[in-house]
DNA sequence: TGTCTAATTAATATTACTTCA
DNA sequence: CTTGAAGTAATATTAATTAGA
């Protein structure tokens, strides 16, 4: 979560926001949560089923069956001769790949050593998600400040200079772009608490100022001794405070009195208010009508 | 037909905690 | 009692998939 300044709202600084460093740097994890004792402490002596350690470990073997074998025939690579690190299919029954087919031991044997990957690497464990090394998450980064979007010609460049499949590339800007947003989102949630905070803040110091007002006008005694109104005026013109009219300052020779059409309506000032107007930065509506 | 967003899945990494020598 | 290693579970991150516009 993004703090923001307690007191005013600043703009929310778009380099940041559109720019933001490499998700890893950003994601500084936030507080975890208090965690969650287990019910009950007992180990058991067998693994259990459900445990992620578990799960890794006989995902790609457990009951005979390699995962990282596919069972239909066609490969279905975009782009013959750009490949993957150690990117496999990722879903032994997803749609795609049982749409699409791949021949899985041997087609992975072949991208992996288009790509140099070791044989530690590509061995019986090689069911493994492409984790983008930092040099290509960078480049892909840098990339992305320029232009959130590619076209195909950038897509093919792009893919060619970190030896990834276009279609990850497309795919990486595709979860870069909904991240971002993301953030978006949780910045513009975080403007809009504060908003109706300063909202809520000012309503309950009106309500007090009328409750006041009003018994002053019930106690015409007190009126003399009463501390000026805070609501004052403004002129719109010098923004200094201007004295409420009076009899005398029609004769009032002072440089603040203002002559002519120029002389607009007085504004209230409200004495509460924070100093600094809110401002704020473009919101993914913003983003989006500009899009649209 | 290709690309986008949004929602989702799943692999992997990280973290917190427990147990035990 | 303290400490460090090892194991586990929960959670976070993110590549990839899917559906629909």
């Amino acid at each position: 979560m993004i703090e923001l300044p307690h007191t005013t709202t600043p703009p929310i600084p778009l380099s940041f926001l559109y720019n933001p460093p490499p998700p890893h740097a950003l994601s500084s994890k936030p507080d975890p949560p208090p965690p969650v004792k287990p019910s009950c402490n007992v180990t058991f002596p067998s693994p259990d089923p459900n445990s992620s350690s578990y799960r890794a470990e006989t995902r790609s073997t457990l009951r005979g069956i390699d995962v990282n074998r596919l069972p239909s025939t066609a490969d279905c690579e975009e782009e013959a001769g750009v490949s993957s690190p150690n990117s496999t299919i990722s879903s032994i029954s997803g749609k795609r790949s049982e749409r699409d087919g791949i021949n899985g031991e041997e087609h992975e044997m072949e991208r992996a050593s288009s790509r140099g990957i070791s044989d530690e690497e590509d061995g019986e464990t090689s069911r493994k998600k492409l984790r983008l090394s930092k040099d290509q998450a960078a480049i892909l980064e840098e990339s992305f400040k320029e232009h959130n979007t590619l076209n195909p010609k950038q897509k093919m460049a792009l893919a060619k200079q970190l030896g990834l499949r276009p279609r990850q590339v497309e795919v990486w800007f595709q979860n870069r772009r909904a991240r971002t947003k993301l953030k978006q989102t949780e910045v513009d949630c975080e403007f809009l608490k504060r908003c109706c905070e300063n909202l809520t803040e000012e309503n309950r110091r009106l309500q007090k100022e009328v409750q006041d007002l009003r018994a002053l006008k019930l106690s015409p005694q007190f009126y003399m001794h009463m501390t000026p109104p805070t609501t004052l005026t403004m002129c719109p013109s010098c923004e200094r405070v201007a004295a409420p009219p009076t009899a005398s300052s029609a004769v009032d020779a002072s440089p603040h009195t203002h002559i002519g059409p120029s002389h607009h309506r007085p504004i209230p000032m409200n004495p509460w208010a924070p100093a600094a107007p809110i401002t704020r930065g473009p919101t993914p509506f913003d983003v989006n009508r500009r899009r649209s």
